[in-house]
DNA sequence: GAGCACTGC
């Protein structure tokens, strides 16, 4: 077997590790920095007085790293080395070389913030940018200076631009490392096409008629368009003269695609026979897929943004990045040279596209993060202040401190409280994490678990979207229970409690239309929120307690009270005269309650005055998504919080911002609450990306 | 009357 490249480096990794605090080590795809680097420090005694910890952004990489070094070594996996995700530990008193999602060593950090079990921390993939690698930057930072004796940190990243990070880290050193990548023919369109998915169709057939063999990865956006062109795709490959080009199989590749299909793209294709994934961007980084040599790109992504002004969640098709296109690029050149046909002209890629993808700290809503720091009670960060590689943007670090205070985790002058205190050390939302607390004192501890849990997997939990789900609608809903009128908190937890009674019969979830894995994931996290509660609860903390109200009433009045402290940042209120809603906080947003939503209206047809809702989604229209009936009576005090409440006080009085709360919070709604939204999938971004494409070379 | 990029504690 040829040595990896890092390999030939050794003697320099460790020369300017031995002088250096920081390193940073850029290594292409195929480098071996993940799996060699803990070696070659384990090797050279770096683990005398503390261990190597290489942190990993998926748990799959963190397991299937963590199991090939062991077999390098020749030792059994949990011993020398091992790994921890989620649920799952598997390192003991032998191990020296330990992979952790960067979530996990986040966790550990909460518990002992020098982390001094730890010699050599390696941030792995640093170039992703996940919310926590960055997080876990900046303590670093702060870190290095407190151990600067006993501690060293390196810092891989896949793409070209190390310069960054090491200005980050005052100029450290940056080591090149090359991959093992083949070349990759660039070929760009000379237009933008009018449809996209007629244009990769095309680019697929004419690769699959020229080229020699070779496996074809597309890059599409979305389920919708993955299954459009994978039905057009079979229609053109069928029609072609047989006897003219080899066979082809066409596979889809997607999330929500069911992992025994998933794993359709890891077996080999049989001979004479060419393979086309129809991919969304989980080929890019998250799954490999092996004899790929030739890949169409359209240039195009979906995005989750949040709007920290509205609170409001999207998903929008936006145009990739110069380093996403360069990953996507490479997906052809694993195992000999292969080409990249890029469905845009390069003018688009070299002015249009961004360098690099904006981070996910700049898209995501920021109260648990903040309050993660809070918690560390690191004496030297002011949360405002704090050294971020990207900073997050004032209006977001504003809306998480509000969102903390109305759930009173911070008090009115930006301090962590012991309520807050807590929460931080509740793997939720922050909203769910506070809510647990008030359930603590409302004795319904046990029941909040269970919607904390069922929260925490929504995704999984929605009925699998199955040709056969407009079928199973005529009978799903009148089996599953409907929150008693009371919305989908309740909903959620009447579901979880009749699973329960069948003693978790996986039948019982695929009769009801729920998908078994995500129950089965519900289940563990109930069962590490009880483990984390178990020291402070009061009640019962069984899905089955007996809760003294329950006999007498069934209005979850307690319940709903727990929610409405864990929402205080999520209310809306009813307007007078329909069914839409105003929220209720600094920005006030016209919405309305998703329509999946079991809540129910009263013999007028009006639905409660007041709601809490988990999430705000702007989809069609913008929606409450899992709202919860609740009463004006305790709504009341958090809107004498909010009227008090002083953003200059809660960032620390340390920055003059302005204070819109005033003016905003005053608002009357002036348009109507259908404000439809614009379409919003790729063919539509590429009409607009096409005129003005179009605009600006007619003005040249 | 909707609609699901991808991760993670």
């Amino acid at each position: 077997m040829a040595k990896l490249p890092i390999l030939q480096f050794e003697e320099k990794i460790i020369d300017t590790v031995e002088q250096n605090s920081v390193v940073v080590i850029i290594g292409e795809t195929g480098s071996g920095k993940s799996t060699q680097l803990s070696q070659i420090l384990y090797r050279r005694g770096y683990t005398g007085s503390g261990n190597v910890a290489v942190t990993q952004p998926r748990r799959v990489a963190a397991v299937s790293v963590a199991r090939r070094v062991a077999q390098e070594l020749g030792v059994q996996l949990g011993e020398e080395v091992g790994y921890a995700i989620r649920f799952e530990d598997r390192t003991s008193e032998k191990t020296r070389i330990k992979y952790l999602t960067d979530g996990v060593l986040l966790r550990e950090s909460l518990s002992n913030p020098d982390l001094n079990q730890y010699s050599v921390i390696i941030l792995d993939e640093a170039h992703e940018r996940s919310l926590n690698t960055d997080i876990l930057l900046g303590l670093m930072k702060r870190l290095v200076k407190m151990r600067a004796s006993n501690l060293k940190v390196l810092i891989t990243s896949a793409t070209l631009d190390g310069s960054k990070v090491s200005r980050f880290f005052s100029n450290c050193p940056i080591l090149t490392v090359p991959g093992k990548l083949f070349p990759v023919e660039i070929l760009y369109s000379t237009e933008l096409p009018k449809s996209y998915i007629e244009s990769s169709l095309k680019t697929a057939i004419d690769i699959h008629v020229r080229e020699p063999e070779g496996d074809v990865l597309i890059f599409m956006t979305g389920q919708d368009d993955i299954e459009k062109l994978v039905v057009k795709l079979e229609e053109r490959v069928q029609s072609l003269e047989e006897g003219s080009c080899m066979d082809a199989i066409i596979l889809p590749l997607h999330g929500s695609l069911p992992p025994e299909l998933q794993v359709r793209v890891f077996s080999p294709p049989p001979p004479n026979c060419r393979r086309f994934i129809v991919a969304t961007n989980i080929a890019e980084t998250s799954l490999t897929v092996d004899g790929v040599v030739y890949v169409i790109d359209s240039g195009y992504v979906k995005q989750r943004q949040y709007n920290p002004l509205t609170g409001m969640y999207s998903l929008d098709v936006v145009q990739i990045s110069k380093v996403q296109a360069n990953q996507r690029a490479g997906r052809a050149g694993r195992t000999r040279p292969g080409k990249c046909y890029r469905l845009y002209p390069s003018m688009v890629y070299h002015d249009d596209f961004l360098d690099v993808t904006v981070p996910e700290i700049q898209r995501s809503s920021l109260a648990g993060s903040v309050l993660y720091l809070k918690s560390l009670d690191l004496p030297d960060i002011d949360i405002l202040k704090f050294d971020f590689l990207d900073s997050p943007s004032s209006e977001s670090l504003q809306d998480a401190l509000r969102q903390l205070y109305l759930i009173d985790a911070i008090d009115e002058n930006g301090s962590i409280t012991s309520v807050g205190q807590t929460m931080a050390e509740l793997p939720l939302e922050s909203s769910l994490s506070r809510m647990l607390m008030e359930a603590n004192e409302c004795g319904c501890l046990s029941q909040a678990l269970t919607v904390a849990a069922m929260l925490s997997a929504e995704t999984t939990l929605l009925p699998g979207r199955s040709k056969s789900t407009e079928k199973k609608r005529k009978h799903t809903p009148s089996d599953l229970p409907d929150g008693s009128g009371w919305g989908d908190h309740i909903q959620l937890l009447q579901i979880y409690e009749q699973w329960d009674q069948t003693d978790y019969d996986p039948d019982w979830c695929k009769d009801h239309g729920l998908q078994v894995r995500g129950m089965m994931f519900v289940k563990d996290v109930r069962k590490q929120l009880s483990q984390i509660m178990q020291k402070m609860a009061r009640g019962s903390l069984d899905v089955r307690a007996k809760e003294r109200w329950k006999e007498s009433r069934q209005d979850y009045k307690n319940l709903r009270k727990a929610l409405c402290a864990g929402y205080a940042s999520q209310l809306a209120e009813r307007m007078i005269h329909h069914n839409g809603y105003r929220t209720l906080g600094f920005k006030s947003q016209l919405v309305q309650v998703h329509p999946s939503s079991v809540l129910r209206a009263d013999e007028d047809g009006m639905l409660p005055n007041y709601v809490l809702y988990h999430e705000l989604v702007a989809t069609t229209r913008p929606y409450m998504r899992n709202v919860c009936a609740v009463e004006m009576s305790w709504v009341v005090p958090i809107l004498k919080k909010l009227e008090n409440l002083n953003i200059n006080k809660l960032s620390g009085g340390s920055n003059q911002v302005e204070d819109r709360t005033e003016e905003k919070s005053s608002d009357s709604p002036k348009k109507s609450v259908d404000v439809a939204r614009p379409p919003n999938d790729a063919e539509s971004r590429i009409q607009e990306a096409r005129d003005r494409f179009l605009a600006r070379k007619a003005k040249r």
